[in-house]
DNA sequence: CGCTTAATTGACGTTAACGTCAATACATGC
DNA sequence: GCATGTATTGACGTTAACGTCAATTAAGCG
């Protein structure tokens, strides 16, 4: 009995050694057992060896896209939360409603700095491109 | 001879403190003796005595939306090497756009990130209120 | 089955970005 | 002119996020 193949629908495609998402992601397998140790992501094991299924591979997604927004690995913790919440009880829903809005208030914010500093640098290319005319004429 | 006054258009508005600096950006003055360790700041002396002008400040400005937005105090300092180039020749204004320019798409790059992150948290927003609907009904 | 390659665990090292003293100097109001 | 508050300069401590290395274990293969 193969009891990792256990489950119908999941075939090899759909696992993933250590080494291969290391690889895709460029990042380490040190970077990936240290995710794990956070409790970020959760591979299954055969035996001792982490055998990563589809959900964690997304989940590695999510952090390093979390990391290029400048987050904290705790902080996606929390954000990686919001994409498996409980939401049977309406408490809960609106417990994760709720999350939801204070993590959106937050990357409005931010989307704002952003916004702002592009300005700013297109101005600069502005202007120096204006000056290379100039200087160059 | 008041020497620090000695530039006619600088009056004590335009002269801040430490601890006014500080106080006013919600951090630590530690910090910004930190900050003026690895040059993103260079505050004049009156004595041993640190006195930030109007430049220091909008450059702590400058940093700290760089720290919003996730970037390292390296990059910072890279970035605020932008705003006071040497754009006398053609071929540093040449240079600084190069900079600006592959800066740009840094931030362009992030702010696809962002908008996706955004989307998808709308999505959960959208989901969890129908949730809501259902369950409160 | 022995060899090579890949994976695991544990321990210690490292870098960035400050925090936290402690000792000392400066300034200032009463 | 002295107590009291503010500033400065080391020096060492701390946390996050891994890197590096060594010792084992497991896996594939000719």
């Amino acid at each position: 009995m193969d009891r990792i193949l256990e489950k119908p629908a999941e075939k090899k495609q759909d696992l993933f050694s250590i080494a291969e998402l290391a690889d895709e992601f460029s990042i380490s397998t040190r970077t990936i057992r240290f995710y794990e140790s956070k409790g970020l992501i959760i591979p299954d094991r055969v035996g001792t060896t982490r055998v990563f299924r589809r959900r964690d591979r997304t989940r590695l997604l999510l952090i390093l896209r979390g990391k290029r927004l400048g987050f904290s690995l705790s902080e996606i913790s929390d954000y990686l939360e919001l994409y498996d919440a409980d939401n049977t009880q309406a408490t809960q829903t609106q417990h994760l409603l709720e999350r939801v809005n204070s993590r959106l208030s937050m990357l409005r914010a931010q989307k704002e700095d952003l916004e702002i500093a592009v300005k700013e640098l297109e101005a600069m290319q502005e202007y120096a491109l204006q000056q290379l005319e100039k200087q160059t004429s």
